[in-house]
DNA sequence: TATAAATGCAATATATATATTGCATTTTGA
DNA sequence: TCAAAATGCAATATATATATTGCATTTATA
């Protein structure tokens, strides 16, 4: 499914996907999909998204 | 590094890395190579260990 | 001790995360 | 409105997560 809670947590930093993804050294790609529930991405690249919006792993990513 | 986080939660429920491998559906050697920090889990599987173990995200696998 | 079970390690094979490019569509702001 | 920016989508290529097998080593238990 989507994950809004990231869509969400860029926005409250006010950064696009792409903006987002040069920060991370992904590409835009990587970020849209992970956006759109479209993949799994791995543990390394969930962990650089957390530190760019100010996260933890369950604020983002952990599902109830 | 080493996950010792994840070696605990393991011997907290008395589970050999074979016995949790099978539980998830990945092989004994994924497990070992998590706990031994040599590699990189997706995400997905990183949610199975943590709903195997009755722990979070941030539990098993955040890095201060 | 012995013996079995658990774990580490290494090599090869396969599935899939991610990159790259290009274009279509949607959203935003002048 | 309209133009630019942001996002979605699709195809192909590459890097790497994971499986599989077999064996070595360590750890637990009788």
């Amino acid at each position: 499914m989507k994950n809004l809670k990231l869509k969400a947590a860029r926005a409250e930093k006010n950064l696009s996907q792409q903006e987002l993804a040069e920060q991370i050294g992904v590409s835009r790609q990587t970020i849209g999909l992970i956006e759109l529930g479209k993949y799994n991405p791995t543990l390394q690249l969930c962990l650089a998204i957390c530190k760019a919006l100010s996260k933890t792993l369950d604020d983002l990513f952990w599902e109830d």
